[in-house]
RNA sequence: GGGUCGGUGCCCGAGUGGUUAAUGGGGGCGGACUGUAAAUCCGCUGGCUCUGCCUACGUUGGUUCAAAUCCAACCCGGCCCA
């Protein structure tokens, strides 16, 4: 039990506490597994560590026996969270839903190696993957009806986002008002006695007790865990905000974001996402920063490569670009899709180190653009061949490094 | 349904007939600096293999030599009334 609760989250420290210690040994004693709710709506393509402090601590209570039900929302997906949104997401397609929900299931570790999983797909009994389209595409008018009625229309604008929205005049459309029900309604079709989530999701959470309460079942134990700050360190972690690290992404590029979060917000990393005793680890910020990326970096993609990566980013970012380009393990771009001969500002589209080739034009004149660590002067600069390019490495800014391929 | 105000680039927000991808701020990106950063200063911030050519101010038409700016219809939203 213990590894349920991080450091100085003891168990016996509130009621709310006591309640879920409580039926943890209630659990035990009657050798029945808890069964802990995590839902995830597939609205991007990936998951990133906000999203693994929750899986984190699902793992744990899978570790400890108990059986984790992952809710895929393909249904409430299609709604979208208004939690923390601004404005009314837009609608996904039934199919675009599935393509994320099957990366997602990918980036937990389905089908991998287990050591390097998120979630222990293996164990038998540990893992339940629902998609709440099994119960909530079959609700019928009357059955929403029903949900509907559970709750008020004051209630609903309590909640903050709602609250924001209306006060400000943004439009708040009567089919958001739908989600935390059926959020709620999912730990009702699921039976769940804990449900995970962030603190932003209190509101939800504290929707499906209702809900529970209402269809006769005990209400569920709401565990809601902090919400990890973005790589701003000011703003929660979040994809729309363009403050994440995916957790499928290379070593390098994991390992580059993370050494330079903001100081205030190192700690925070190293207790939400690492095992980490913060009392034993350097007093120096960069030191700190360094030791945390290295973790984090770690427990994703083994010691070796998360210290090639450390290795590489010391000689890639370092000053010596040019010297330490050569060798360092970079991301590779392949030449593919260029057409030669090519102009520098076309080249750097064309790789996809730029959005666009009058961004790459902007970019190079603003003296942010190197081959081999050379700066890039000349915009109109012309390749002949993919022959003369092959095995440079071209870097834009401080952090984009690709090395050119043949194909 | 009626009244009224409004829809501008990633976001906010100027701009009410005439050099111009369109003031300003935020955010983002790049450069200098630094312990990587933050703070500060500077530059960039529609697209296109580009010394030029495209597409842009809710949509579609119209007036005009000329419209984001005027007119009409339509679509969408806020507020008030029903």
């Amino acid at each position: 039990m213990a590894d349920l609760f991080p450091a100085g989250e003891g168990p016996a420290s509130s009621d709310a506490d006591q309640a879920l210690g409580a039926r943890l040994v209630e659990a035990a004693a009657d050798g029945r597994p808890l069964r802990v709710k995590l839902g995830i709506d597939p609205t991007g393509s990936d998951i990133h560590l906000g999203h693994s402090i929750l899986f984190r601590k699902l793992r744990a209570f899978q570790d400890a026996g108990h059986t984790a039900v992952l809710i895929i929302g393909d249904f409430t997906a299609r709604i979208g969270d208004p939690t923390g949104k601004s404005s009314t997401r837009v609608q996904l397609t039934a199919e675009q839903v599935e393509a994320n929900a099957t990366t997602y299931l990918q980036q937990l570790g389905q089908g991998q190696d287990p050591a390097h999983a998120l979630v222990d797909f293996d164990t038998p009994g540990r893992l339940e993957v629902r998609r709440n389209s099994e119960w909530l595409a079959a609700l019928n008018l009357p059955q929403v009806i029903e949900l509907l009625a559970t709750s008020t229309v004051g209630q609903m604008l309590a909640k903050e986002d709602f609250a924001k929205r209306y006060g400000s005049g943004t439009p708040i459309v009567l089919h958001e008002f739908l989600y935390p029900l059926l959020q709620g309604y999912d730990s009702v079709a699921v039976r769940a006695d804990i449900e995970l989530g962030g603190t932003d999701q209190k509101f939800n959470v504290a929707m499906g007790r209702d809900l529970q309460r209402h269809w006769r079942q005990r209400p569920q134990f709401g565990l809601l865990l902090p919400i990890l700050p973005g790589l701003d360190g000011v703003q929660k972690m979040s994809k729309s905000l363009g403050n994440t690290v995916g957790l499928s992404e290379d070593p390098l590029s994991m390992y580059s974001k993370l050494e330079k979060v903001p100081d205030a917000v190192v700690d925070d990393y190293l207790t939400l996402l690492t095992d980490l005793d913060l009392a034993a680890l350097p007093a120096n910020p960069r030191q700190r920063q360094k030791a945390m990326a290295l973790e984090v970096t770690r427990a994703r993609h083994g010691l070796a490569a998360a210290q090639q990566a450390q290795l590489d980013a010391a000689t890639l970012v370092g000053g010596a670009a040019g010297a330490g380009a050569a060798d360092a393990e970079v991301p590779e771009a392949s030449l593919a899709a260029v057409n030669f001969p090519a102009r520098a500002f076309y080249l750097l589209s064309a790789v996809g180190v730029c959005a666009s080739s009058s961004e790459a034009r902007r970019q190079i004149q603003g003296g942010g653009v190197r081959l081999d660590g050379q700066k890039l002067a000349d915009a109109n600069q012309e390749f002949a061949s993919a022959a003369e390019l092959d095995g440079k490495v071209l870097q834009l800014g401080k952090r984009t490094f690709r090395r050119l391929v043949m194909p």
